[in-house]
DNA sequence: GTCTATAGGTCGATAGAC
DNA sequence: GTCTATCGACCTATAGAC
């Protein structure tokens, strides 16, 4: 089991970032916050890192790379294409807490901060590049029919999955984000018949 | 033409907080931002309001009126029930500053206090009612398919627009949100086929 | 109704000892 | 590498004059 008090310094200010950022965004977390959680004093903090933006962008890399590691192993594994996008839509996923790469896009500060950006504009950046390729190979194979727009239904899917955290956090509850999906993989189903 | 400053003090304060809540949400709102952009001093706020979450519930409430006012005049207008849930979806918006209410679902702050996670959960339940009161009757009429579920098909059209805006704001532009929607109507029509 | 003054707390960072 | 001390600014209110 990995715990974060057996890692060293640095290496907890890095989670306990990654966290927060998940949890509270970038403008609401505070360098504070982050020592508190990781057990880190300041001068600590500040030797490793030059300040809040330094670690939010090394911790917010860190996320958006687990993430898309996750959704390669739906969108680029196993299975046939349509296969693989409805796999994606399905996926296990803490729905409650929301997707750390998505969160950042209503963080107006985040948006302010060229690091953080850059990072989440090419993090969407693959993941459509992922999902268009799947929808794109399942036009070709005939599993999807031939007047689906890849890049378009690929977008649809992403939105259902980024609009589908949304309504579960609204709610209290993962059961819209399970309704968003299942209705999503309904129309898929049933544009293939 | 209306103009915030002819307004009075009130009105004012309510008009601006609803703009800083749509534009940073609400830990990142100051009661002092609020004051500045209203013109109005310390002590006049702390005359109409009980302070920043009595002001920010008045606000949003009206940002929730206003978003519902909008989603009716698409959803239970004129119009077929299949045109009016196609019609919400091609619904000119303001992209980029994303959706004054959807946007609260990721502020932990803002979830955390009751009067705003209220607001947050009633509209959405208004809004799916609309929605899924739409599909119902599309799936009733024959102009959707029998085996589409409404309340299903409901969410997946909430999840794209709100999703939509996630990827817009990630990206910088309202392509990704016309995208995700053009993939989502093309997908009803053609599961209608 | 609106003003100014003041408060105790946090924010994000720097400095210098060890 | 980590500690403590200190900084100026901002946060969200409250108090009391006018």
């Amino acid at each position: 089991m990995y715990d974060m008090s057996d890692a060293d310094a640095r290496t907890r200010l890095i989670d306990s970032t990654r966290e927060l950022l998940w949890e509270r965004g970038y403008a609401a977390m505070s360098p504070r916050a982050i020592m508190q959680r990781a057990e880190v004093g300041q001068g600590s903090m500040y030797h490793h890192f030059t300040g809040k933006a330094d670690l939010a962008a090394t911790a917010f890399a860190d996320n958006a790379e687990r993430t898309l590691a996750a959704a390669r192993r739906s969108l680029a594994g196993a299975g046939s294409a349509r296969e693989r996008l409805i796999g994606y839509l399905n996926r296990r996923r803490e729905v409650l807490r929301g997707c750390p790469v998505g969160r950042m896009a209503q963080d107006a500060e985040a948006l302010d901060t060229p690091e953080l950006a850059a990072v989440l504009r090419e993090t969407f950046a693959e993941l459509r590049g992922l999902a268009a390729a799947a929808a794109a190979e399942g036009v070709a194979s005939g599993e999807l029919p031939e007047h689906v727009d890849p890049d378009e239904l690929a977008e649809t899917v992403l939105a259902v999955v980024q609009g589908g955290y949304v309504l579960a956090r609204a709610e209290g509850s993962p059961v819209p984000f399970d309704r968003a999906v299942a209705g999503a993989v309904a129309l898929i189903k049933a544009a293939s018949c």
